[in-house]
Formats: C-alpha cells, sequence, structure tokens
DNA sequence: AATATAAACTAAATCGTTTTAGTTGTGATT
DNA sequence: AATCACAACTAAAACGATTTAGTTTATATT
C-alpha cells in the first residue's frame, strides 16, 4: 500500500514525469501529447488510484485553493448559516475552508489570522474584531485577498459585504415609535465595533426626529449569560419607565426572552421588544419578535464571490469594493400597538 | 516585499539552513548549536518576520497539522456548537480545521473525503452518511487516522464517540408513560442512521413494557421544511388518538413546534411534546420543552482526544475504541402529567 | 606527535509536483 | 542532400522545508 506519485506512473509506463503532469492537469492537447499516451496514462492513473500530492502541488505553484473563514462563533447560527452557504459556494469552485472563531477577542483573531498566512492560504473572509487595524493592513500589504463581512474597520479601504445597519436600526425604531412606543431601551455591546455603532445611530436618528430620550445597556461580548440576563433585569428593574427594548444583536436579544421571563413580564403588553437578526426561536417565540432580517445567502454569495475574483486577478490593480445589503423588517407579534 | 524563506536568512548570516532550520525547530541544544548562533538566527527570524512554508513542511514530513471536520449541519446548532468546541482543541494543539457539511447526502460525502484525503491532511472526525462504508473502509485500509461521531456504521470497527441514543429515547418515553401518556407518536427520520435506528429502539422498549401502541411518522432529511410541517400536521390529523408526540431529533422537534402552532394545538393539554437534542429554543419556548440533552463538550473533547491520539501514535496498532456517552433527561413544561 | 573525543556546524538528498527550454524523429520542401 | 516544420515527448530546475551523514576545528589524552 505504498504512495503512488506521478514518478511511479511514469516509470511503470516509461514515459516521463512531465507526460504524466500533462495529462492530469488536462494540458495534453494543448502540450501536443498523443490521443494513445494520454488514454495509457488516465488507464494506469485510474488504475491505480492516483491522486497529486496537494502540498507539492501548492509548493510548486503557490496556490493552496484554500481559504480561511474567521467568524465571530461558528456556534452562532447567523455565523453557522454564513458558514454553511459559504462552504457550499466554496467547494463547488475547488477550494477547500478552514474556519476559526474569535470570540470577539482580538488577541485570538490575530494568531488566527496569522497562523493561517503562514499555511500559504489564497485568501481569507473575516469578521474583524475592533482592534485588528494592524493585522488587516499587513494583508493588504502583503497584497493577500480578503474580504470583510459584518462590519469594517474605520479608516481602511477593504472589500467588505455589510448590512446596512443604520437603516434596519432606524427602521425598526420608527417601527415602535409609530406604534406608540416612547421610551425605548437599546442593548447593545460595549465594544465599538462598526455594525454596533450604525445600529445606534440608526435608534438615535429615529428617536430624535420625535425628540425622544434614550436609554442604554451595554454589556460586553465576553460577559456570561446568566451574567447578562441579570443585568437586562437589574436595567428594566432600574428603569421603570421604560415601554419597550431594542437588542442589537440576535444573542442579546434571547438573553432578553430569558430575562423577560424571568422577571414574569409579558410581551408586548408590560414592555415590547424587537431584535436584530432573524432565527427559528424568534419566529416560534410566544409572542412572535419583530426583527430586522439579515440577507444570509447574499451575504454569503457576495462575500465568496468578491473573493474569489481578487484571488483570480492576483497581481491586478486591488481595487477595493464595498457591498451594503438591505435588512428585511419582519413585523411579529412582540410590538403590537401600545395599549394607553 | 519578497517572500522571505530560510535559505535568505542563512545567507544573510553565513550559515547554513540546516543551522536555521534547527534553530526555527527548537532544536538547536539537542543538535549542538551554540547559544550565540542561535540568538543570531533568532534575532533575523524575528527582524524578517520569517514564518515557515507549511507545504513545504507537509510534503517533506508528510505531516500538515490539518484535521477534517465533517458534520451534518454546520447551521444547525448542535453541530455548530461540536464544531465550536473542536475547534478550540484542535488549534490549541497547532492544528487547522477544515469543514465539510454532507445535509445527509452520501455522494456529497463521498467527495469531500476524497478531496480532503488528497490534501494529506492527518486525519477526520466524521459524522458518518447511512451508506458510506467503502469510503470509510477504504481510510482504514489507507491507515488514516478517522474517529465516527453522532453515528456509526453496523458491521465496521472504528473509533467513535456516541450518545447512548437508546437510553435517552428509553427515558424519554418512559417519562411520558409514567406521567399518563399512552398514544405517543414518534417523528423520525426514514434514513437508517444507526442514532435514528437506536432512538427507535428505545422507544419502542419503553413502549413494550406497558404494552402500549406504536405509532410511527418518518420524513425524510432531504425534505423541505415547510413539506414536513405539513406532514406532521397531516399525520396529526390523521391520528386523532395521540395524546403525545416524540420528536427523534432537534429540527423535527422545532418543525413540531411550528406544525402544532398552525393548526392552534396546546402543549401539553392538547398534546404533550418531548424532543431529542436541547437547545435555546426549547428552554425558552411556551411552554419549555422536554429534552434528552446531548453532552457536547464531552462529545467534542472526546473525539478529538481519540483523534490526536490516533495521529500520534501513527504506525502503531490502530486499536479501535468506542465511547458512548450519557443523555441527560431534562424535564420541562411540555410533557406535564396528562389530565384525565 | 599521534590519536581520540566532543562541539559546532553543513552539503546534499529528499518530499511530489509544475514548467521551461529543450531534444528527437519524421516527413515535406527546396 | 540539406533544411525546415511539426508532432511528440522529456531533462532538469524549482518551490522551501527536513534530515542524514557527514566535515571541520579545537581540546584532551596518551
Amino acid at each position: 500500500m505504498k504512495k503512488v506519485s506521478m514518478k511511479n506512473i511514469a516509470k511503470e509506463l516509461n514515459v516521463s514525469i512531465t507526460t504524466v503532469s500533462f495529462v492530469v492537469n488536462g494540458r495534453n492537447k494543448e502540450k501536443g501529447i498523443s490521443d494513445a499516451t494520454t488514454k495509457k496514462v488516465k488507464d494506469l492513473i485510474e488504475k491505480r488510484g492516483f491522486n497529486p500530492n496537494a502540498s507539492a502541488r501548492a509548493l510548486r505553484t503557490g496556490k493552496s485553493n484554500t481559504i480561511v473563514l474567521i467568524v465571530e462563533d461558528i456556534a452562532n447560527s447567523f455565523f453557522g448559516s454564513i458558514a454553511k452557504n459559504i462552504e457550499a459556494a466554496a467547494h463547488k469552485n475547488g477550494y477547500k475552508i478552514f474556519y476559526g472563531s474569535t470570540d470577539n477577542n482580538n488577541y485570538t483573531s490575530e494568531s488566527l489570522i496569522a497562523n493561517m498566512k503562514n499555511s500559504g492560504v489564497d485568501g481569507f473572509i473575516i469578521t474583524p474584531t475592533d482592534s485588528l487595524s494592524e493585522e488587516i493592513l499587513n494583508l493588504k500589504k502583503e497584497n493577500i485577498p480578503f474580504v470583510l463581512i459584518d462590519r469594517i474597520l474605520p479608516g481602511i479601504e477593504t472589500n467588505n459585504v455589510t448590512l446596512d445597519n443604520f437603516k434596519g436600526a432606524y427602521e425598526l425604531t420608527k417601527h415602535l415609535v409609530d406604534n406608540g412606543y416612547e421610551r425605548i431601551g437599546f442593548i447593545t455591546l460595549s465594544e465599538g465595533m462598526s455594525q454596533m455603532n450604525d445600529r445606534k445611530r440608526g435608534y438615535q436618528s429615529a428617536l430624535k426626529s420625535k425628540k425622544l430620550k434614550e436609554s442604554y445597556l451595554e454589556v460586553k461580548f465576553q460577559d456570561d449569560g446568566l451574567f447578562v440576563i441579570d443585568k437586562i433585569v437589574e436595567y428594566i428593574k432600574d428603569n421603570k419607565d421604560l415601554d419597550s427594548l431594542f437588542f442589537a444583536t440576535n444573542y442579546l436579544g434571547i438573553y432578553g426572552l430569558e430575562a423577560l421571563q424571568k422577571i414574569k413580564l409579558k410581551i408586548p403588553n408590560d414592555i415590547a421588544v424587537v431584535s436584530f437578526d432573524d432565527n427559528t426561536l424568534f419566529k416560534l417565540n410566544t409572542p412572535s419578535i419583530t426583527v430586522a432580517s439579515q440577507p444570509i445567502e447574499e451575504i454569503a454569495s457576495t462575500s465568496i464571490d468578491l473573493l474569489l475574483k481578487n484571488i483570480n486577478k492576483k497581481g491586478k490593480a486591488p481595487q477595493c469594493v464595498s457591498v451594503s445589503l438591505k435588512p428585511t423588517i419582519i413585523i411579529r407579534n412582540s410590538s403590537t400597538k401600545k395599549k394607553k
């Protein structure tokens, strides 16, 4: 059961390794290998079950047909779905995918990128953490193709595909306001990532037009779930005048539901709820939750397309393209008209 | 911005490539490189930002520090969480992870494994589809380390870590019976994967001791969600005597909740519900759903440990070890005592 | 002075491909 | 008979590491 290489095949057939290589890569016509020889080689390859060694190929060509997907958390349904879609497209195009979760930790992100870079990957799709600028600039400098998703690094020009977070948050807030809610609490992360900032701006902008007061609870991404739930409970108790809550991201929304369950507040009569990001839980919850939903398939397909385009034109002018996709507001039962 | 290789470093310092290699791999003491030379090399490596080329290394050593994780569906929270935990352990041990989703499709699984095999990966963690025997036997024959998770292939001895599915299903069914339910519908997949078969046997065994009648709905994994929901609705309507439902896997449970919502049946008064696999939705649902929960961290850590152990003892007697982990029954409000 | 021992280092082969710059042989053209 | 064109093929370098089997130099031992 010894390894079968081009060398073996060539020797057994009394042809050169070059010939075998040409046939393997389908360049036999182009390179003037006769049909007879081509067939001979193909047959033996089939018989011996030969498969080219990827490391040797990558070493020689400098191309590994591998891309890296770095997300915040692969166990989160939003990123899981993105990963699923990106995977499908990648495999269809002959690429394999390394993945990694950052947990929004900057150090993790850095070492993830560093490690992968050494592995000679062809490109990156990255959900950046907020202080990843240096690593990202390095990627640019080294001319390694990459695209940022979900959020960007302000001040750095890159390929990126994001959501129009401002619009989503504005419309979600506007929906609450239109339904008569006046004290809307905004629960978000304290880390200053661009998508969160944009959502905050959207919320603020919608309030400002009606001259309503802002109210915030900020938690850390790293905080333990139970701790976050307690924080939310505390926040609600400390702000009795709140008539509605806006959760800026899906897991905050889920923690929020747990918190409200814990203190037995009824949605929407005691307090209305809206959240960013859709998922099955929000759809099936009693009551179902109003959300700003992201076009996951589109995010995935756009980003992988963009990356592959960049990989293939390697060397050419590395133009940066920014894609902003539109959210869909899905109105459900957690935010029905406020009863006076 | 040209590539920096050992060759460059060596030339610049007037030492041999060998010396550089020894230092890079921390074998300087062992190989009798003087402290002065070692420092000199280390300093320049730092200065130039040298990183060894992974392809060259893999080509020469036959080891790529890469493993493959093949799951049913990375977007499913169960597999997403497994992936997250495996990833953490892998990275800690210096391994990168390729991932792939099979969607329970045999052809996809096969080509996934074939592709990855050529990439010279060090090992596999696989959620096998039901007719993957040939590929798996090939892996054994080629002496490539792998471990099966979640389910096994009957008749093939492998490394594997699974749940005691019989026990979980038995206890979940027993719980329903103890609470007075007598007509329990079992909703499962028609594909004959081992974990599903075991769950079915557990259900049957629990019914048999009380001489209760069995009742089944089988759907295909590939079926569209809306179609499955309709099937469940139809099944309930056709079997008016059902007083409870047992969903054999988490997404079936979720479809089940959608179906019950659609026809406005109240849990547990109209019909009780239990499901395999826990998740946030089941916990937060109104009412919360009774489940058999799998020890995800343990599944992940056990399987990666087992795989790494196998990779490291390569060549040694390839003993097959089977680990069966215990489920936890979490009793919630969807299966309270039946009212007569 | 010859020899042994140890410390510090290195030349070159090797892994399995791809690719450049050929070579060889044959038949047609002058 | 010499030249040319073309088809069919190939030798060998290169990619960037690891590793074996050394070599060289200095010091200690007889």
